[in-house]
DNA sequence: GCGTCCAGGTCTACC
DNA sequence: GGTAGACCTGGACGC
C-alpha cells in the first residue's frame, strides 16, 4: 500500500536521515540506491508495519512494504509514528532564527538539518543510547542486529522489528551477556525493561512531557546505565537540547574545529556554548555533523 | 594464531 | 564533590 504526506517548506529528508547514526542501527535501514529509509512501525495492536519512505516533489511517500490494505485506524496509527520519528511537525523556526544570527550557522537552515531521526519508541532510543556507551560503534551495530534478529518480530525476509519491553525483561542476564554481546550492559538493559514492564517508569511519556528539562534530564539519568552522555543525547531526541551529550567523538571534533586539536576542559566547551542557551546541544551537534552535509551518504 | 594493550561511558566505593 | 578502579568487547599491535 502507498500513500503520501505533505512536507513542512523548511523539511529536508535526507537531512533527517542523515543526522546521526540511527538510520543504519536496525530495524533501520537506508537503501542508498533508492534513497530510501526503510523502518518497522509497530502500532498499539501488535501490528508491525514494514515501511519504505522517500521523498518525491515535495511530499514523503510512505510504502507499505507488508500490507496491500491499512484500516483508517492503522493509516493513522502508521502516520503517527513516522511524523514522530521524521520530527515532521516539530517547529525548528525559532532555531533558525538563531543560527541565522551566525555566520558561521547559515548553512543549517538552508541545508534543511537540525531533526533528529528517532526511533518509533522513547524505549528503543534509550536501549540504542545505552549500546552506544563505552564501545565502539561497530560493537554498537552487533548488539543492536543480536537483539533485533533474537528478540524482536520477524517481519519479512531479514527485517525484524525492535524487541518490546516484555521481549527483554523476559531473558536472563546470561543470555544478553553472551547472545546479545552487551557485556556488563545486560543488567541495565534488564533493570530497564523490567522497570517498564512493572510500571515503574513511564518513559513513552518523556515525548510529551512538560516538565522542566532539569527534572527531566534527572529521571533520563535515573535509568541504570545512562549517564551524562547518555542522557544528554537522549534529550535531544525528546526535543531537548540543553544539555550536550559529551562523548569522545564529540570532544575530538570540537578540538579539531576550535583548538586546533588540543585538548580542553569540559567546561570550556560548555562555556563555549553557553551563548546559544536552550538550543545549545543542537547547535554543538550541527559543529560536529557540518562535513556530513556536504556529502551524500556520510556513512 | 595467540596474547597483550587500549579505547570507549557508567557505576560504585572510597576519600 | 572528586577520583580510582572495575566492567566488557572489538580492534590494533607485536611476537
Amino acid at each position: 500500500m502507498k500513500f503520501t504526506l505533505p512536507l513542512p517548506s523548511n523539511f529536508s529528508f535526507w537531512s533527517t536521515v542523515y543526522s546521526h547514526g540511527w538510520c543504519v542501527l536496525p530495524p533501520f535501514n537506508v537503501d542508498k540506491e533508492q534513497k530510501r529509509l526503510n523502518v518497522v512501525v509497530p502500532t498499539r495492536h501488535n501490528s508491525m508495519y514494514h515501511v519504505s519512505l522517500y521523498e518525491e516533489k515535495k511530499r514523503l511517500v510512505v510504502l507499505v512494504e507488508n500490507s496491500r490494505q491499512l484500516t483508517t485506524a492503522a493509516r493513522f496509527e502508521v502516520t503517527k509514528a513516522i511524523s514522530t520519528m521524521l520530527r515532521i511537525n516539530e517547529s525548528l523556526d525559532e532555531f533558525y532564527v538563531h543560527a541565522k544570527k551566525h555566520p558561521r550557522y547559515r548553512w543549517v537552515s538552508r541545508r534543511g538539518a537540525g531533526r533528529l531521526l528517532r526511533s518509533p519508541t522513547v524505549f528503543e532510543d534509550v536501549v540504542k543510547m545505552i549500546c552506544t556507551t563505552n564501545c565502539s560503534w561497530a560493537l554498537t551495530e552487533i548488539m543492536v542486529a543480536a537483539l533485533t534478529t533474537k528478540l524482536g518480530v520477524h517481519i519479512q525476509g531479514d527485517v525484524y522489528s525492535f524487541p518490546t519491553p516484555n521481549a527483554i525483561a523476559a531473558q536472563s542476564e546470561p543470555f544478553l551477556r553472551k547472545e546479545i554481546r552487551c557485556g556488563y550492559r545486560a543488567p541495565f538493559l534488564l533493570e530497564l525493561s523490567q522497570r517498564i514492564t512493572n510500571e515503574d517508569l513511564s518513559i513513552e511519556q518523556w515525548r510529551t512531557s512538560d516538565a522542566p528539562t532539569e527534572e527531566l534530564f534527572n529521571e533520563v539519568r535515573s535509568v541504570k546505565g545512562v549517564g551524562e552522555y547518555a542522557a544528554g543525547n537522549i534529550l535531544k531526541l525528546l526535543g531537548r537540547y540543553d544539555y550536550l551529550g559529551l562523548d569522545s567523538w564529540c570532544r575530538g571534533k570540537f578540538y579539531e574545529i576550535f583548538t586546533k586539536g588540543r585538548k580542553v576542559k569540559d567546561s570550556t566547551i560548555e562555556k563555549h556554548y553557553a551563548p546559544f542557551g536552550k538550543w545549545r546541544g543542537l547547535f554543538l551537534w550541527m559543529d560536529v555533523t557540518k562535513d556530513w552535509y556536504e556529502k551524500e551518504f556520510p556513512f
